[in-house]
DNA sequence: ATTGTAATATTGAATAGACATATTGGACAG
DNA sequence: CTGTCCAATATGTCTATTCAATATTACAAT
């Protein structure tokens, strides 16, 4: 077993010490760290177990890496936050209320001038044009509006969206590669007031969502969330 | 050197494939997958390079591990999303305007009832409240007001914070092991409409940020945006 | 001076083998 | 049937070694 002394340190223990002494400032910001060898030595553990440490505080945004030149304490640290994105059915029920789905609008037409645009598509592209409810104990919860890409996803055209929402029904039937997401902040217009049922200008909050499936855009989509609605996560 | 048809096979070909089997339903949610060594000899690599590609996929929120049970697929995969926060000046920078900071109040006082409540702190609880704005090419870019827990940072007492954000100043002085972020859409009251010069009711991006230290509340800040700011990110 | 090239240092990744650790499920006693 | 204990097993981690990829540096050729 070894005696209690000499517990060997993992990979966990140097990821703990390189933030100690880089929050100590014993390895200022923009300083060059010892190589994975030195480490490695003076942890008294193999390169593969430094080099685990360093990938995952590389990961993190703590330090950089490049080959030959090693590693070194990111000037301005960077912080990242992850956000959990969940299907709304799961939102609204992980808060504990009933969930229904309402489809409003459906059509197939060409995409809008600023469609194409943002979503960089061929003049007279055509897509399918969608708006549904998402209710939360019948209270409207979320407004989303989507086009989707037909010459990319032609199965639209025969999904049933009377019953599924269009998101639970491209996650289960279209992969994608990539997505871009922005999370904003807008006033309520008309029909917005409308359908979330609340008051002209309220400011609410938005998701918006681009999917890529390798280049070719599958979806666009703007979910608009009701008043007062937020996005939490800890780290 | 090896011909071209058995080129090595890593650890990104292994998580691309799990995710094109679980994607195709071969690996249905819920299903239990093969063992790591069943899956190092399907690929014929060694079951560190499985284990890697596993761990990836575990991370990400694909699947789920547990020792001696196996990996199976999530049955609600989810989806996070990761944004970069970034420091105020950095921000402003990176758009390629000029940074300017300025402090607006700072005082020592006992934190009011809805800080003490929601930072679960003890009564009559010494905080430094401060207010600060963050310019971009000298037009309002970010209002920024913040509650510093006293006997968790003294030395904010001292901190000088005419010149440098409470922000720099925290990141610089303080370490902190735990952070909640908190986003949100608020309206412009009479204060931010000033400091932000916008108008009554506009729709404004929010940000808020408590974080820890070992259990001790260092600080809590709401940052607020001027108006049609929005975060961005892509995976 | 500039450009091309080769040597070299450092991280990236894979392998095979070993031990550690958690958890399940069964054997067994009560 | 119930609780305890143990063995089997899958993942978790570490080691030592090898080779690959790549950026830097030095140096030579133009």
């Amino acid at each position: 077993m070894g005696n209690a002394s000499d517990a060997k340190i993992g990979f966990h223990d140097i990821k703990q010490e390189v933030i100690r002494r880089v929050h100590r400032g014993i390895w200022a910001p923009g300083s060059l760290l010892p190589t994975e060898i030195e480490l490695a030595a003076e942890f008294g553990c193999a390169r593969a177990t430094v080099n685990r440490a360093m990938r995952e505080l590389a990961e993190q945004g703590l330090v950089e890496r490049k080959r030959k030149s090693g590693t070194r304490v990111k000037t301005s640290p960077v912080r990242y936050a992850r956000f959990e994105i969940e299907l709304v059915r799961r939102a609204v029920e992980d808060m504990g209320a009933k969930y229904r789905y309402a489809l409003v609008h459906k059509s197939i037409e060409a995409a809008p001038d600023w469609v194409i645009s943002q979503l960089s598509l061929g003049p007279g592209e055509q897509v399918a044009h969608i708006k549904c409810m998402h209710y939360a104990d019948n209270r409207p919860f979320q407004y989303e509006e989507r086009w989707i890409i037909i010459s990319t996803v032609p199965a639209i055209l025969e999904a049933d969206l009377e019953t599924q929402s269009p998101n639970e029904w491209l996650l289960n039937e279209v992969p994608f590669t990539d997505a871009e997401i922005t999370l904003s902040s807008v006033a309520a217009d008309a029909a917005l007031c409308e359908f979330l049922a609340t008051s002209q200008g309220t400011p609410l909050f938005r998701l918006e969502r681009t999917t890529w499936l390798d280049s070719k855009v599958v979806t666009y989509v703007r979910m608009t969330f009701r008043q007062g609605h937020s996005m939490t996560t800890r780290y």
